[in-house]
DNA sequence: AATGAATGAGGGTTCATTCAT
DNA sequence: CATGAATGAACCCTCATTCAT
């Protein structure tokens, strides 16, 4: 009734040589996804690539959506690290400077600068990947996130010192928001970017990074500014 | 076995005919809109709903994005209508109130809310809709669009008096960002909705508006902020 | 985003041509049915074999199975058309023969001869064709039904002479259980057909109308008899 | 992320050992038929209740089929294995009663009965298990089938007393027709369940054990009375 | 202008079976 | 004997768009 082949690839046995396996998919994974979209990318092709059979795919990961999700999971786990690293540094540094501000800005648009990947994953994490996942999965998914949103949060809450204890995490979401929605702007459709060649609204188009920096910025100067008035007029 | 008779639709040889049936589409796509997301919405459908054939939807729009982006445009001007007319008003009463800001952010939460299918039209805009149309139409949607940012942009520039000329457009470029974003993450897929029932992460579900609010609100007391300083440094 | 091939296909507009599409399709359904099992008929294969688009068969029909239900149908409705006209005639001539059993086996034998696919299509009819078809299908396919067994089944009544008003349909309807299950045991698949030829279980094999015929004469005798015997014993 | 440690099930080295393994596997396997359809049970699902690997499976069955018709045979053999005793009762107690059909008919029901599984099993014996089987087993499969038909079939015979030598086994196929059939056409799947709620076909309903032994009766009743149709003209 | 029949590419997923370990 | 990772064929159906009528 079915027929099947030889199966050429050698088997994960050890949980190290399926991690490794897991790894190999997801790095094939992100190779297409630096040169197509998400919807360009069919099963098929990530298992050609990958040198498997479709049907492997399945094995480490339930459906597409989680596979990217896993795929944004582990950039994530990565620019969390890094971020932590720079922020405890800067933290020890205590330097005297006064505009943490800045210097917090910097780091999340150099981190970001070498997570491009993450950015396009955000644009497609709530209205995609989050929408066919095991409701258990989703639940492991945000508590991960939970955690690194807590601890990062926290390391934030002391480096600019003016955020009360819990609001860091607050801090991360609203860059996660303007990321998600000025990416999006910045980097339009092939026929909009051609679109805006157009003289009269050239000046529509704009730099991610640098609309990012200024924006991210501006909030959280407001944001100190607001924490400091709250107090002054407490204390008078 | 097979339907009745055909009995085709009366033409609209009047381009005020053609106004009408035009709007009676869209008019239809919003009601679908309200019920279902813009993939559940199939062409057939809108065409059963609104009485006409599915061919006859191509004569008024060259395609699925099209149409939506003219409902999104439609809305878009009745939104822009009704904040230039409240900051018109604003700008009148010249509020000895020190906290424009405030009153700002007031009123574009307010004017959000009455218009909750713009923020959903938004959030597919820059993914969907923007992809498939023509590059004129494109063109022609930018201009407007532009038109109207540098209008409503230059009476925020009046009403809150610390950007400079020129600088409104984008405050309401960077809103739009904001609100992609954060409606996404306010708004998530039923998965994700009940996985934030979870005890440990019921934290990160919020309100789209509360957080809009204080957000957009520190963004621009930052901007001011960064204003005041740049205007002090410069003088001393 | 979608792209689209100039059309060959000439346009059933007007119903007749429908109808004749239909039938088209239904017939060449039937051609490689005749060939292979329902399984092994692909969509897409039917598609090419009529020259349509894979698109178009669901324009006809609402699902696979809702196809060859209507296949099924439309034999049956022949098949009924022309065991009805026999019995017809032999009511009319009135045949002083007492073996009228005999003649009514004779008949269903002839006409299942004649319409060999509708038992193979029989076989599948329950387990396959019944499970994927909207229930308003169903029920507009067994309403149809429930008329065919009340006319024929009244039609045997006559002919035969010993049942009661509406027993007629419960004959048909067992003749329809022998059928399924006959056909099955006299055609088996390959495996067991070479099986059979060992030469211990080849008396195993038998031919379908031959047993059919046997079976269901002796049926209908059996029934007649335990009808006289009720009236004799209620007599005396 | 991973499971814990695979913990090989201990080798079954013995026959004995063996024989035991090859029960559970069918044990769980009618466990799970009685939940669900053939095709519902995966190798997979089969292979996890019963607390093997799924490769264990195919060490004592070489195909899915092979497994389900080893699980017929076993209930099957039972099944004969009783009514055997009771036919042999029967004859033993050579009841004066004239009506030994409707004795026989009474104790198949009740043997069906008590083996629900076994028509099921049934009605995808022909089209399903006996596909994707070697030709040595299905060959042995009617060995035993054979024999068993013979013996029942000659006990039938005594019982009976109007078939000649042989026919019995031909009565016992015929009933296995009438089983395919009818419980096909009484346990229809949920749609078609669903259907037959409607009132005007609400008359298509009817019980498989009812039916069966009217229809089985009176085929059996049909016989007799051609055997003694024949004999009697032979004599005259 | 209006119709609606025709198009056909496109794709994720399942699952019986094998065989290296 | 036992394991379970790997295989890969197989398939129905949707739906935006077109264009003959």
């Amino acid at each position: 009734m079915y027929k099947q082949k030889p199966s050429p690839n050698k088997r994960a046995r050890q949980d190290s040589q399926k991690f490794e396996r897991r790894n190999l998919i997801l790095e094939e994974a992100r190779h297409l996804f630096l040169k197509g979209s998400y919807e360009s990318i069919s099963m098929a092709a990530l298992s050609k690539k990958s040198g498997l059979a479709k049907g492997t795919l399945y094995l480490y990961f339930k459906s597409k959506e989680e596979l990217f999700l896993a795929l944004y999971e582990t950039h994530l786990e990565k620019w969390f690290g890094e971020v932590n690293a720079e922020l405890e540094k800067m933290i020890h540094k205590k330097p005297a400077d006064l505009n943490v501000i800045h210097l917090v800005v910097k780091l999340m648009v150099r981190s970001m600068k070498a997570h491009q990947d993450l950015a396009r994953l955000l644009i497609i994490l709530h209205t995609i990947l989050e929408q066919n996942i095991k409701i258990s999965r989703a639940i492991e998914f945000k508590l991960k996130l939970a955690k690194h949103l807590t601890r990062t949060g926290s390391l934030l809450e002391t480096a600019l010192k003016f955020p009360s204890s819990g609001e860091g995490a607050m801090l991360l979401l609203r860059a996660n928001a303007l990321i998600i929605g000025l990416w999006q702007m910045a980097n339009p459709g092939p026929v909009v970017r051609e679109a805006l060649e157009h003289p009269e609204i050239r000046g529509m188009k704009f730099d991610f990074f640098e609309e990012f920096s200024q924006t991210y910025s501006a909030l959280l100067s407001g944001l100190e500014l607001n924490k400091t008035n709250a107090k002054r007029s407490y204390q008078s």
